[in-house]
DNA sequence: TAATTTACCGTGTTCGGTAACGGAAAAATA
DNA sequence: TATTTTTCCGTTACCGAACACGGTAAATTA
């Protein structure tokens, strides 16, 4: 173990622990030999530090900017939370803090805020979903340029300049979600419930997902044909009116996915249809999907632990900033899980 | 935070250090009138002691043993390693060490030498699986004695002086491994295959699961045949003779499940002789079975993450012993995820 | 009342690091 | 050569808690 202390590096150097003190932190007033026989001696005695003494010595209180999307409660990104929370009182102990950051994920001067807002704070670390990939880039240059590291959650973008990274993998997700959808009875005409106000997004986020899905379908259903309904959240009765059209239109429809995570919003209807009996596949343990899984109206839901995201990207971060180790693998994707009513407690 | 010290303590309730320092850790020679005092002002306070700065003084380093059977690589217990390696380093941070203690999970008095061996480590706490009930009982009679606290991983058996648990939900289990089976195609007759050692035990632990199984069939397929095979996992040929024999007898058997995690013994057969296109149901991702589920051999596996109970089981040992923290949670449940070959990685 | 025991309690050192202070030697300048 | 400036380095006082040591007052005993 590290019984190695900073005394014993100095005696078999040969100098002060002062001296060693000042060669492990980098600072100057160090001659050249004597820092070459100290890096040595340090070397060959495997010295590593004690990080709790040095955290009690230094009584230093570092903080780790977390900046995800606003949510109201039940919403996707609430469920990043407990993560979040587990995660920050194990930092605690190593006297790192963590704070939260929101923006508004439709609006991208809100970004920009929260980005500058989490500046403001001088933290040691960022934690970061890249929403905006353009306004992310941006961003990250800065946090290089000032030497603080980050992590990206929920997706990642195209740079190398982060600690980490955790994701689902969407298109995997999406191939997943039709095996799933077809798997019980064979399958026709597939309708995707879809997010209106996606369309106006600088880019949507469950693309990758609709492309798994519609390789597993022209891979192993050729004939099968897939309509899109689009539906605003906000507006429970054009939910009902679109789907009721829909249905009177597609009335052999058996099949429904969402690649986002709001096929509640689509309960209510098939619920009052008498639609309970169709095949239903969605994403992400939101407690009122929970709730349809286990009503029977939901078959399965694709969960991808959001909480685990992070949980993971904060400990990366404190390690990495505390203990100066960098994460075992660097690029990560989480688990999908398949929910049914048999597992979902 | 925890800023408050011994020496604000001290300070506010008009003694020396030295006098709280003797309350906090309850020794004598502290009147009964300046007790009182300092406990009040502790609450008042709320003092919290600086574990690292108590550590770095005090030097201890407790120990946890951890009593699992032995396994050769690839089994089932085999699965618990990486947990305990995890929380292994986690738990070194605060001078707590693992060690290990195994047992062959078919002899009793191997259990009852590990037992013995665990003690003689002087151990601070025991994380245990109680494969052996009554045994088990004694043993944790005698933890209790000595007030060692201890933590059951993969069952756990009816007492009251364990610190916490960690199952899998077994009956639950089943009732799910029965869904998935017949969800695809309509079942009439199901093969459960067994492993003969079994019989031999104290107790199969599978039986939870086959009684979850059963009812689920007799609730949703009563019409449905149950078969059973036993097998020898030391015997492959003799594997290859019993399901010869039960196919040739029963052709029409369309669906095949294991309740413990030894499905891909059953996976040679099923590939020499061309029934590669059988409902295949098993438990665990043991590397041969995750093999045969990205073949398509098997279709889907139940897995119970025995690394996070391992994991969850030593943390809370670890936060017992040195932060004095009980779990949030005493009975645990592992969730239960579904694998397939697109979410096996 | 003097001597001794007991009950209380404060001080000082230590754990492994951090960091400020100040002194001595070497280098640069006058 | 004398003086100033650098460069290098040892010493020391912390951080918050643990624990041993030793000392004083009160309670017992003689």
């Amino acid at each position: 173990m590290g019984k190695v202390t900073i005394k014993d590096v100095a005696r078999a150097s040969g100098v002060s622990k002062g001296t060693v003190d000042r060669v492990l932190h980098g600072r100057e007033g160090v001659s050249r030999k004597s820092r070459e026989k100290i890096l040595r001696v340090i070397e060959e005695l495997g010295y590593e530090p004690n990080v709790y003494a040095s955290l009690l010595a230094s009584g230093i209180v570092r903080s780790i900017a977390v900046i995800l999307p606003e949510y109201t409660p039940g919403e996707f990104w609430g469920l990043y939370e407990s993560g979040i929370a587990k995660a920050a009182s194990e930092a605690a102990r190593l006297n790192v803090e963590v704070v939260r950051v929101a923006y508004n994920q439709y609006d991208i001067d809100s970004f920009r805020a929260a980005c500058r807002e989490a500046l403001a704070k001088q933290p040691a670390g960022v934690v970061i979903a890249p929403l905006f990939q353009a306004e992310t880039a941006l961003f990250t240059a800065e946090l290089r340029s000032k030497g603080i590291p980050y992590v990206f959650v929920d997706t990642k973008i195209e740079e190398d300049g982060y600690l980490s990274s955790y994701g689902m993998p969407m298109y995997r997700g999406g191939y997943l979600c039709a095996d799933i959808l077809s798997y019980r009875r064979p399958c026709e005409e597939i309708l995707i419930v879809r997010i209106e106000r996606d369309k106006l997004r600088q880019s949507d986020p469950t693309v990758g997902r609709r492309e798994g899905f519609r390789d597993f379908i022209r891979e192993n259903l050729p004939d099968c044909t897939v309509h899109n309904v689009f539906i605003d959240p906000k507006d429970p009765e054009g939910v009902a009116l679109r789907l009721g059209k829909f249905f009177r239109e597609h009335p052999g429809v058996r099949h429904i996915a969402t690649f986002n995570s709001r096929i509640h919003l689509i309960v209510p209807f098939l619920e009052q249809n008498g639609l309970q009996d169709l095949t239903v596949v969605g994403f992400d343990n939101l407690p009122a999907n929970l709730d349809a899984l286990r009503s029977g109206v939901v078959n399965a839901l694709i969960t991808q632990h959001p909480e685990e995201q992070a949980a993971r990207a904060i400990q990366d971060l404190t390690e990495f900033i505390v203990l100066k180790k960098s994460p075992a693998q660097r690029d990560n994707f989480v688990h999908m899980d398949i929910l049914t009513r048999y597992n979902a407690d």
